[in-house]
DNA sequence: TATTATTTTGCATACGATTGCAAATACTTC
DNA sequence: GAAGTATTTGCAATCGTATGCAAAATAATA
């Protein structure tokens, strides 16, 4: 009903000040003294009065708000991000405006354009890319933008990713030292960057072994095709003896299909290796071997450069990979012992 | 480098035409003629002139930011529910500014406050209480605050839920239908409406077929309790033949426990039911029987009421319940025939 | 074409804060 | 207590846009 705005000017005349000493109690840097402080601060607590941020923002040029888009949600990894990331910013006195990239919603470009309106001090892109038009405009407005779990060939902006090519290397080096001799991978999606290296990193050690892939199918980070792509691979009869599949997402499907539709034993008569390790993957219906994405350290390298380039704006972009341990789980066999 | 900010008064002249008539071109209802329209966007496109959304929401009165409190994102239904939500939010115009209640961020009133500061249009708790002080603040200011998967005893906020008493009628008189003797519940939290509303109608309706909880154990919505409470409720000799656990997001730890460390078959020993119906239940490694909350309408209703209360100050907070189907699944055996 | 009704436009102010500047006050020091 | 230095304080301008009001331009009507 009586919908009345507390201003930082009845706040001064209860503490009978100046509207400009209400302000400087309530910015951390000004001067006041202790007295005008201490009236300031009991008159605005008797009117229930808080600084207006957004009136704040156009005058400081700060929102200290930042923009995050996000795409799968359903892929188990981004929300757990999604929580560390707001967490932490929440921490450093900034918040998160969500943006969704729905397939649906088409280009990205766009909801960056929407992101840009409501002068956001710095974007993060988890798993996401954006044209180098928008990428300029952005830095033009002094906006550093920072991807997160995805790369591009475009050193305009940081990214921060796990060390994908190591990470597929490894699983190589496991899957051979394991035995294995028929060895299938199964995609995500061709043009996200984890996806390349993942394979890259994947292909070459087998390579390094004298082996190459046995079998390969793309479930484009998505569960139903990652069904479809299981039934391919193993529909035939000669099948494979292990896959390595691009998410765990998709390793769960996988591993369901294998199971209940084909009636295979895993990890008896094929071993299967994923990537992110969710938390579903350390529970025991799927147990599942995998590459972990550090996601605490992925995000805590994510806030404070992000915070870095909005606090010096000569900040350089970066990119960080950083290395995630293979946990071994019993999806896969182990005939032979492993050394690190 | 060039930080340079194009205001409307620098694409007024270049359009030679006033500020005031900048803002008409960009403002949905002011009056501006068809010529200035164009030469307005003109020298708009040509200097990558985009409004300020905050200088305008200082001046409106109205953010187009709503405030979205969410706490439990490791329970697979809130980021299906963030993602419906902040999708419905977009397409209407509005963006989501998110907030965690992380179980260290402690007072949830500090961070309604925080959302506050933001000026925003109005407040969606998902699965979040807030005392009644911070209610009535909320209301002073005229932000409408709706609760989502969860009602409060507290008539000045509209809450929109599932039907949960119907809900855990549906299962009891599922459970009894299938000739279960020995019925037992593990609980979420205790304070929580939807826990308690779950277990009354569930309670209830054994109560009226004559039968009683056989056990009864306390899981908190969360996964390490759930499994000490399995752990407790199947450790004796006489267990349970059945077990209505009050999230999915626990029941798949129930189930975890049951088969893998104590040994029993579901549902052949025991029969398990979830509640919620993530997307985890259908896949065929839990196979769990579970009561459907219908996110995607919960959502509609969510997003159409706060705008209604965001359009029409005088709208009346409601209380919405929402009716979900028994979705049944291999984890629960049924002896007779079911009528429906 | 003259007159009236309707739109369009610019001017100036307001939204709620921050901040440079200069005057006023408080604190030192001799 | 006077002179000098360090802090506080208020004034006024500013951020980028929306909007009431009155003047100007356009359209409608006779």
């Amino acid at each position: 009903m009586a919908t009345k705005k507390i201003t930082s000017l009845e706040v001064a005349k209860l503490a009978g000040v100046s509207q400009s000493a209400v302000s400087r109690v309530f910015t951390p840097g000004a001067s006041a003294s202790k007295k005008t402080g201490e009236k300031v601060r009991k008159a605005a607590m008797e009117l229930g009065y808080r600084p207006n941020v957004l009136a704040r923002s156009l005058i400081t040029g700060r929102s200290r708000i930042i923009g995050l888009v996000v795409a799968h949600l359903d892929n188990y990894f981004y929300p757990e991000a999604l929580e560390l990331i707001s967490n932490a910013l929440q921490k450093k006195g900034y918040h998160v405006l969500v943006f969704m990239a729905s397939k649906t919603s088409g280009n990205i470009d766009d909801v960056v354009d929407e992101i840009l309106d409501y002068q956001v001090d710095g974007i993060i892109l988890a798993s996401v890319a954006v044209s180098s038009k928008l990428a300029s405009r952005c830095n033009a407005r002094g906006v550093p933008v920072i991807l997160f779990n995805r790369s591009q060939d475009d050193d305009r902006f940081s990214a921060i990713t796990s060390d994908n090519i190591l990470g597929g290397q490894k699983v190589a080096r496991f899957l051979i030292a394991g035995g294995h001799k028929r060895i299938g991978y199964i995609a995500g999606w061709e043009s996200a960057s984890t996806q390349r290296d993942r394979e890259t990193g994947f292909v070459e050690e087998l390579k390094q072994h004298g082996m190459s892939l046995y079998a390969r199918e793309v479930g484009n980070f998505n569960v139903d095709e990652a069904r479809q792509a299981a039934h391919k691979m193993f529909s035939g009869d000669k099948i494979p003896d292990a896959v390595f599949v691009a998410s765990d997402h998709m390793a769960f499907a996988v591993m369901d299909v294998l199971r209940f539709e084909i009636g295979l034993k895993i990890p008896e008569q094929v071993s299967v290796v994923g990537y992110d390790d969710v938390p579903v993957s350390s529970w025991p219906a799927y147990d599942l071997t995998t590459v972990r994405q550090p996601a605490n350290r992925m995000v805590a390298e994510t806030v404070s450069m992000i915070l870095e380039c909005i606090e010096n704006k000569k900040t350089k972009p970066r990119q960080i990979k950083i290395d995630g341990p293979l946990i071994m789980r019993g999806s896969t066999r182990m005939t032979t012992k492993l050394s690190k």
